[in-house]
DNA sequence: TCATTGGCCGAACAAGTGTTTGTTTTTAGC
DNA sequence: GCTAAAAACAAACACTTGTTCGGCCAATGA
């Protein structure tokens, strides 16, 4: 299911021939028991969001888990593939819970309604995987930017969707719809506080806010 | 003018009790033909800019003037100061073209049309320290993280201020709708691209959509 | 003309960076 | 129980990081 061409460490190379066809889907390395790479795709995700890519060292990530440095690069080729790793799980986090969202609805802008709040609440309430897509910019990893662009965009092609299946005037331009929304929704990671916002309050706010425009006042 | 404490290298310490009133406003030191110090600024906002701040070095940003590292540590006690006056710099400039814009409008909504585009134009068109704003996170920079916040809060009070200008229905959430606003504005970093896009038509088309929804079919 | 000092150089410092390599321990399959 | 691979250790490497500090020189105001 992976669409990175995450780079793997050495032993972990393709096996033979440079030009063999008929690769096989390359079933998962066996995956032993002790094994610690979700805790140190979890860490990595918890320190990516807080402090950001550039923010953040490999000594740091593994000395929560009482690793050393070095192991890392049994899993990972580079501190970038890292975080690519922790990218990909949060954009197919995200993905997961707004298609599950949408399917339950009908009708286009229930159904877009239900995916802004299954946006804002992975994005603001759930897991820090997801919050690593919005919170890390791909042209700080140069190395694995195409990756992360492409994914994000692939993401983005739900929204796309949702919102070409709007009834509106012809004409309208739902690019800039589109774009409104997501930004304005991305965007709440920076004021959000828990406790005192609420994500579901917000999704509904905004599509509303976007359907009917501002009330104004004596209609 | 300068409302953050940045803490200003040794030689330029306050002059001498601990505990004097009536400070003098400390007229800016005397400033001299030969002063690189604009320029160190411009490089910082580029670099800042495009990398972020912990992904600039010192080195890289001196480099491009043909400065000492050393030398950055005569006009600023460390590089987090540096990044504090550039972000004040960056706000500053904002503020003064989004208050020129409104001034010559009249009528609430053309008013905050004015500051939108004003607000896009200064973000995407124009110059690094506006972007240096939008683009690194008080967090990033722990140490004058308060000051840049109270410099962030301060410029959008003038966005508070015309939206409450605003003729609404009562009850009318009005933070939502500047934080929506705002949002959907600053996010536009992220897929902007000069050529293609065009920040005034962005600006009155979310300003649009805001206040009168969508373009709903035969109405 | 001369003392002053703003502005910067030159050279280093200690700590931290991502990464490599050889080796050891642990686990799974026969 | 033996073996082969997986997973991680231990210890370094080469380099970059932000920062310090003494000295130097050109410009400035008297």
């Amino acid at each position: 299911m992976s669409t990175t061409d995450l780079r793997l460490p050495a032993h972990a190379a393709r096996s033979s021939a440079p030009s063999d066809a008929a690769r096989k889907p390359r079933a998962r390395r066996s995956a032993r028991a002790h094994n610690r790479l979700p805790q140190l795709l979890d860490e990595a995700a918890r320190l990516f969001r807080a402090q950001g890519f550039h923010g953040t060292s490999v000594r740091e990530i593994v000395q929560s888990i009482d690793m050393l440095p070095g192991s890392l690069y049994y899993h990972f080729a580079a501190k970038e593939d890292l975080l690519a790793a922790v990218y990909e799980e949060g954009v197919h986090r995200i993905s997961e819970r707004v298609l599950g969202a949408i399917a339950s609805e009908t009708g286009a802008w229930r159904r877009l309604e239900a995916a802004c709040i299954a946006h804002l609440e992975a994005l603001l309430e759930d897991s820090d995987y997801a919050q690593v897509v919005i919170r890390v910019r791909p042209a700080d990893v140069p190395a694995v930017a195409p990756s992360l662009v492409a994914l994000r965009d692939r993401y983005e092609e739900i929204f796309v969707g949702l919102v070409a299946a709007l009834p509106l005037r012809r004409g309208t331009d739902r690019r800039s719809l589109r774009l409104m929304l997501l930004g304005a929704l991305n965007w709440s990671q920076t004021w959000y506080r828990a406790g005192r916002d609420d994500a579901r309050a917000i999704g509904r706010e905004f599509v509303a806010l976007l359907r009917h425009g501002v009330p104004s006042p004596r209609t």
